[in-house]
DNA sequence: GCCCAGGGGGCTC
DNA sequence: GAGCCCCATGGG
């Protein structure tokens, strides 16, 4: 009883700091791309990079018919840099973007309902080996393009939780991550928004000093 | 000018 | 497996 009062206590926790995000923000609809392999895209383009210069890039591939693992793996690597030129890192997301094409094509000719068919978990662990694919980048990719429930666990998240005394400073991610999993109802749409939010919310608040007067999460916890 | 963005790879110890 | 350094543009 002991446990179970302990995660009845952090999921309502969880679900009163959704409940103020949300309030706040309201729904933000994300992944912001038309189409799934624009996601994966997005989240190798994303990684350390604001996103307003991952949409520059995203344009310029679009733009020069560069947007499916086929043409990624036609361009020349130089090429593709360029086009990814301002989210930053353009060589080694170039790289990345590659081996993503190369893993697409090899392992699913293409496929992505292939992919998505697979295993959540066994999909992740696969996902995590191809070339610039780290967790964050993996559970974006299970959540925001095959719609399963992976909660997405970023900087932002870290540091919010982190300031609201929900974990420590350099809490691992497979803990942060179990703490919205086992404590919340695994459905995407939720972990979508709840992350989205967070993310949102960081962008606000986290530059700032913490505990903020304005910030719609202040009073949410003891601290 | 400074800080940091919706991280990850690779190397060392 | 923890601790570094590297990748690099652009907005606040």
């Amino acid at each position: 009883m002991q446990a179970a009062s302990t995660k009845t206590e952090a999921g309502n926790k969880l679900q009163i700091i959704y409940q103020r995000l949300f309030d706040h923000y309201g729904p933000l609809h994300w992944w912001p791309a038309e189409e799934p392999f624009e996601v994966m895209v997005g989240a190798i383009l994303t990684q350390s990079a604001a996103w307003t210069n991952v949409q520059k890039a995203i344009a310029n591939l679009k733009s020069n018919g560069v947007m499916s693992p086929q043409q990624i793996r036609s361009i020349p690597v130089e090429a593709l840099s360029r086009l990814v030129y301002p989210s930053g890192y353009y060589n080694a997301k170039a790289k990345k973007l590659k081996a993503l094409a190369r893993y697409l094509g090899e392992r699913y000719d293409d496929s992505l309902s292939a992919l998505f068919a697979r295993d959540t978990y066994e999909l992740r662990e696969e996902l995590l080996g191809v070339h610039g694919i780290g967790e964050e980048t993996a559970d974006s990719i299970l959540l925001y393009a095959a719609i399963k429930p992976i909660f997405v666990i970023d900087a932002y998240t870290r540091r919010t939780f982190f300031r609201l005394g929900l974990c420590p400073e350099k809490e691992t991610y497979h803990r942060l991550q179990a703490m919205f999993m086992d404590n919340l109802p695994r459905v995407p749409q939720l972990f979508n928004d709840y992350h989205a939010l967070l993310v949102q919310h960081g962008k606000e608040f986290c530059r700032k000093r913490p505990l903020c007067s304005e910030c719609p999460i202040r009073d949410a916890c003891d601290y």
